[in-house]
DNA sequence: CTCATTATGTAATAAATTTACAAATGTTCA
DNA sequence: TGAACATTTGTAAATTTATTACATAATGAG
């Protein structure tokens, strides 16, 4: 009943092991997958040279109820088993091919990370930040931005936050925290030197140190909590475009954690801040 | 022919210029999609409470063949692992459930931007980019961190970018523009007043305006060039999440026609930047 | 070489899907 | 309002597709 991820594969490991109609339908739905799971069982028996009933008994075979069920089987199986492939903007892209390309990278970066979420160290992080007394952004370059942005974010559920984009600013803030204070640092890399410095003087303190990092980097060793995210970049050659996405929607979830953890009693207040705003908007006619 | 990766999202969005009994349908399968595509034609018509060639005419509207080619596609779909269609966070969600619906709606809104690209009104953005003399990236609130990674990165292609926060710099450096600068606002609404002002005093110089932003918009009616994002959320209600990825991802795909526009001699020149922030970093050992 | 066993195909049956058409519903305009 | 038309929906027949039952062929052991 358990739908197989790799449908394929098995049946390409038991090839040996089936008698020979079954072998020839196994050789026919390897040699064209798509084909076969848009063929009626007619032209996949025709394809393959055996009789319908063959081809029944193999689904049978490979735990399918049936050819139908087979075939969605063995659909679900390509699908999954793809796996959009990154696929790198080249010179000779037009204006129809290149945009494309960076949604798709942009998408399968979101997709891997989703399978692989730290869940227990969002889930610490988002009690450490519930609990803080005051919580400060820390990024360079890139991650400045994405700090920005969680800035805005936490402001609003009235979380006391402060950004500085300036290393010697941060390294002040750093050499003056006290218990109650957290210092969140973000990194692609999490081998920043300046970054990690201020977490280094940051950690001799009573505050507590949460990264948004890779793993094992120097930025990660010096931090409570560490959220570290796995995005295949080259950001030795390229610029860092799929991890910050990755980043903000990870404080996205950070930030979705904290308002759950407050309870109903908060959207009030949520609902005030959205106000103060609506005398800066022109009203949609 | 071509299988849509995004079935359950297309008819969500469909869903209001459905005749009734395909609107049935439509629901039957948006409640329980797996169990569609396990069904046969009658059970599933008796689901939604129709006829069968209604759910067969209802296949052939979304450009399958028929129900079983229908089936297949939405398997397909399915499979990729996102539930495509976005879904709220609930106060009864935990830790298992809330992070997984961020990213899927993250997912699903940049999928959805990536079916409607606005690529004529791209392919001049990069036009006009790649033509300016001087870029002002301007954005306020969340879509000002948008702009301070534009900066960022648009810095690096050698362009002369300038960010500014305060709409009292914004304002001014509007009135004081000419030919060849170029003011590209950023604004999910498209109805801040101050940034459309702004934008108002740039529009009397010489400079040019390109906007993204929200389609028939006041920022929108300003602007030589508009790029617009469609992005269904209601950011009355709650903070904007989705859109700003869409934003980050067009400006990825900006600067990357830029790059493309200046060809293969301006590698050079990145690889320049690149090394100059190597000794800002601690080596992977 | 014969019997038992397994493998395969044929033909009938059953199920599912599609098509053709008719009834019902809604819409337009005098 | 109501006749004429268009659209939507369902019924029933036709067609396609899948499954089952059974017969025949192939294989292998004794």
């Amino acid at each position: 009943m358990t739908s197989e991820p790799n449908l394929l594969a098995v049946i390409q490991r038991q090839l040996n092991e089936l008698n020979k109609s079954e072998a020839k339908v196994a050789q026919a739905i390897l040699n064209s997958p798509e084909e076969a799971t848009r063929s009626s069982i007619a032209s996949l028996a025709a394809a393959a040279g055996v009789s319908e009933p063959s081809v029944n008994r193999f689904c049978k075979r490979f735990g399918a109820t049936g050819f139908p069920d087979f075939k969605l089987q063995l659909a679900t199986s390509l699908a999954s088993g793809v796996r959009y492939v990154s696929r790198a903007v080249e010179f000779s892209d037009d204006i129809n091919t290149f945009p494309t390309k960076l949604f798709d990278n942009a998408i399968n970066a979101l997709m891997t990370a989703k399978e692989e979420l730290p869940l227990k160290a969002i889930a610490r992080a988002v009690d450490q930040i519930a609990q803080a007394r005051r919580v400060y952004f820390f990024g360079l370059g890139t991650s400045a931005a994405v700090a920005r942005d969680a800035e805005h974010k936490f402001f609003r559920f009235n979380v006391p936050v402060f950004t500085h984009e300036d290393p010697l600013m941060q390294r002040m803030l750093a050499a003056s925290a006290g218990v109650g204070d957290l210092f969140f640092f973000i990194s692609h890399t999490g081998r920043t030197k300046v970054l990690v410095e201020a977490a280094e003087i940051a950690r001799q303190t009573e505050a507590t140190i949460v990264s948004l990092t890779a793993e094992g980097s120097p930025l990660a060793d010096q931090s409570h909590c560490c959220i570290n995210v796995k995005v295949e970049e080259d950001t030795e050659q390229y610029l860092p475009m799929t991890s910050r996405l990755v980043q903000l929607v990870i404080l996205d979830v950070l930030a979705a954690g904290v308002t759950l953890r407050r309870g109903e009693g908060f959207t009030p207040h949520l609902a005030r801040i959205k106000d103060s705003l609506k005398d800066t908007r022109f009203q949609t006619s």
